[in-house]
DNA sequence: CTTGAACCTTACATGGATGTCACATTTTAC
DNA sequence: GTAAAATGTGACATCCATGTAAGGTTCAAG
């Protein structure tokens, strides 16, 4: 499929896809004319992609950490070198840390929701 | 307390606390010569403002939730305005998503981790 | 062949919390 | 009183995924 397709599949831009391809985070062969032709697999790519962005990972670690991911075919195409483990490791506490915070922050949201609507019903509900 | 104590005591840097405040997100007291004196208070809070950074909300919406919550003395100081609440589920529904995400990387990693290890026993452990 | 949609590359802009540097003033310790 | 440490302000830099605009080429349909 082409850039365009991809994009409304993924609901993620053509820039974006652009910019993950130039990252080693995307591949695609060419039409003659220069046209990026995606395989079908680009789409669960992308999605994990965005996945780990917005789990904060960057670029540069994506793009290490991806060979060494087990695909379709079982095995992984690399070793994770030590340099990396530390890395993944680190990684990990981060998106530890930030679960938790993210749940505070929920639980915060969710009060002051609460409080809210307890004084201010939405529009079409009856009072109490 | 001044801004290097808090500062050391809350693991965030002076240059965050002095924005923090200027976004009206932290309080304090001026000295006759104008140096910075925090309330005990403000350890908290500073670590609460950590974790709705981390969890991705701006400053703009922290400010505006701030007067919203509960805080010790009972109720909050202002209610939510309907734009607020509308926000503030939304900022709940990213938080959502964003805590599946951090579970699917977080799975990622592991997945990496335990097949290197596997592969590439960490210094002084001893081989299968 | 023509036309419009889709795509290409390149370059610059953006946001937002934080880092950093310069320089002045205050505070603290002696 | 003096030196050193801490703090103040202001300005500029940084990161990095993404937006956007310009100008040209390719593709698909009539």
């Amino acid at each position: 499929m082409r850039i365009g397709e991809l994009a409304h599949r993924t609901a993620v831009s053509e820039r974006s896809l652009r910019y993950y391809e130039q990252q080693g985070l995307l591949v695609s062969e060419r039409t003659p004319g220069g046209h990026r032709e995606f395989h079908e697999r680009a789409v669960d790519r992308v999605i994990l992609l965005q996945q780990l962005f917005a789990a904060g990972l960057h670029s540069k670690k994506i793009a290490a950490l991806l060979p060494c991911m087990r695909d379709a075919d079982g095995g992984p195409n690399e070793l994770a070198t030590q340099q990396l483990l530390d890395d993944l490791r680190s990684e990990r506490r981060r998106i530890d840390r930030t679960i938790r915070d993210l749940r505070t922050s929920r639980a915060v949201l969710d009060d002051v929701i609460a409080t809210a609507e307890h004084e201010l019903p939405p529009a079409g509900a009856a009072a109490s």
